[in-house]
DNA sequence: GATGAATGAGTTTTCATTCAT
DNA sequence: GATGAATGAAAACTCATTCAT
């Protein structure tokens, strides 16, 4: 407590506050310029005179912010991950089964995949350009954002509605997998199917591999939704 | 660019004929080199003297037989391509049965991922490095490589024994991409599971996901094979 | 390159003094801060901001009494200099015999270096870094504290005590040089003499290089004094 | 021995022995133009690119010649070290008496700075920029040149000609110093000496404050050798 | 007067590519 | 055909200096 305790708002105050404040804006400004380049061309044909370019300031002031290049790739990647692990929670909270939150949290990480797909890829692409406590970090945040599924998975099994010979890991990896999977093959996919049949076809698809037969009349509704025409490609 | 980058020649006579096999052979030198070091290293990280120098050539004979250094990345992605074309039809060669050929041909998939999987992940990862139309080619074989699972789903559907409300090309798509995913999440995965219990669990999932009810019995062997505990992580 | 760069003011009234009082206590700040960083690490391993920090200012105090980096460095070595012509003359005053002066203002010289011994070397090592005319006005005040000893010398040799065949300046710029060997050759010579021993030792040798042999007697106290174990190393 | 040892002349052969003159012909290339470069304008104020440019090669060729930048000062500064440890005991060769030699050793001293003074200086001024282990390569080779002539005065004094009371390390390091101080103390000295004088004013100083007085009549050849007028500057 | 964020020229270093041998 | 020394454009990063607050 500072002896002005009286005149602060909710947060700090004076120069240190300020700093932190612009360091915020600085570091948003680069981050959103390099997403957007190294999303098109890479990590690695992106020099940091573009990024500086492109977010308007000198490359000086990047260094002033981000200790190097790196830094700017780990903050690009964490940022999308920062996406699902706040989006996706919120798309669940309230929903009681866990398989109907689970596929409520698999359209939600579409959805952010689908509006930010070329971030998604370079977590993909680029990681590899990561030192290993970098590296670290960003596979211990891919981790949780994977357990945010695994947990209704898990749910799902312990009341046992799902069948019994499939890890739940390894499930919500897969629902994760096929969030991906519309980044990754989005050149190919988004030819033929809009993000919506995307995410419907997946999450029919899914809940008859994994839900017990005895179970599964209770998601007939999920199940037969809004049924767009089957087209053979 | 060449238009045949690839390590494949044609049988002709005389001198041609000679630079033709010598070709063959310093390309399969230099790929085999640069595979292990971009698969290590990332291909930014690979210098061409690296390459060189692990196969044990100067880099001037790099370049009399590859016009850049993409080049050598191209054939070390369309190598493992031509994996995939070559052994997955073997795979399935001679199975009746549409859902068994798809189960058998992704069986195969994952075991070439599961053997070369730095390199799987090196045509994710560093395709991008590539040019409009050698990037193009890679998208064309990949698209032939889903396709020969492709036709799989579409004879079963024809068949009558898919759920009506599937798209056969995203079927083949989603095979392709848990394949993959053995490549992309090994790191996370292997940690809890066997190649074997994977496949074994995916080919489960799947087919319950795309089967038709009435005609999952005539799986079932398949469905229960040799079942592994699944052990909640 | 201002012309009266030292620090020394004058004693005017009103804002103007005020104005000179402060910029010579803000100098005084900086270049304290700046001999202990250059000194360690040398000048251009010293930046402006590292002074800055050091000193407790910002970068723009810094440049507000200060035109450029250089003069920073002009100041340091202007500071030692300035130690020489204030100490050295000190230390003489009231000393009648000329040799005997001269090897009292011999000790001072060297007990300033070994004081300071590496602000002495900052002055050899880094002068190169200053512009021309910053690197006269050094070269003058290097050849007026030559000069403190020079005048010694010449009154030996005008009283007749010295050889004939050695030129009086010389003979100082010797002592000067045997001064500073104290700063250039520290890490050597430091491991197997103190300073006392050093000096006595130089200050015995000397006399005998310098003083005919008819007036030898008349410094033989000197030359015999507080006498060290001469260790063959 | 080689199977083609009857066609080798004194040397190894094959690529590896031009590769290594190569390398020492461009080693000494890039040498000559850096010490030039920065004799002239310093260390830091010499950019490898100057250096290039000078020596007439591209920055590439430098850099496959030497690891860092660093390595080229270490290289000028090895120079004029070397130079020392070659010509100074070529100078002593074969002089019976020590003192004679000691003086011998201090001429030749001498003339290598003064040939090459600028290097001299490079070596005490820029040492401070080579990392730990290079300096410390150089300070061994600094007392390996000192213990050349202190061998000199030990002999000296084992002999009985000096006075009792010196540090033959000391005395070695005096004159090591003063055939420095030429470089150091070009700028004023050589106003009104020429190196010639230098020397002999020096080598007529330092004995006469060694030697015993009973030997000293022994070198008075030496000591009123081709005297040159003291002129009062 | 004091501050320190912003600037951008300049530095070291790498590496794909060429070409004389 | 094979070699590998030479090239130089381009990249990451630093830091003296300025100027709006």
């Amino acid at each position: 407590m500072t002896a002005d305790a009286g005149l602060s708002g909710s947060q700090e105050e004076g120069p240190a506050a300020i700093r932190a404040v612009r360091a915020k804006w600085r570091k948003r400004q680069i981050v959103a310029a390099a997403s957007e380049l190294i999303e098109q061309h890479g990590f690695h044909e992106t020099s940091v005179n573009d990024v500086a370019a492109k977010a308007g300031v000198s490359v000086g002031t990047i260094y002033q912010y981000l200790p190097s290049k790196e830094d700017i790739l780990l903050l690009v990647i964490i940022d999308i991950l920062d996406q699902y692990r706040e989006r996706v929670p919120e798309a669940m909270v309230g929903i009681e089964d866990p398989v109907e939150r689970l596929l409520a949290g698999f359209d939600a990480y579409c959805r952010i995949i689908n509006e930010r797909h070329s971030s998604a890829l370079v977590a993909y692409r680029e990681s590899k350009s990561l030192a290993k406590d970098a590296l670290g970090k960003v596979m211990e945040l891919e981790i949780e954002t994977t357990d945010l599924l695994a947990s209704c998975v898990r749910a799902a099994a312990d009341a046992g509605a799902l069948v019994a010979d499939i890890q739940p890991s390894l499930i919500a990896s897969d629902f994760v997998m096929l969030a991906h999977m519309w980044a990754l093959k989005h050149w190919h996919l988004a030819e033929t199917l809009s993000i919506d049949e995307y995410v419907e076809s997946q999450a029919r698809l899914m809940p008859r591999g994994i839900v017990r037969g005895d179970s599964l009349e209770r998601y007939e509704r999920l199940l037969d939704g809004p049924q767009h025409e089957a087209q053979a490609k």
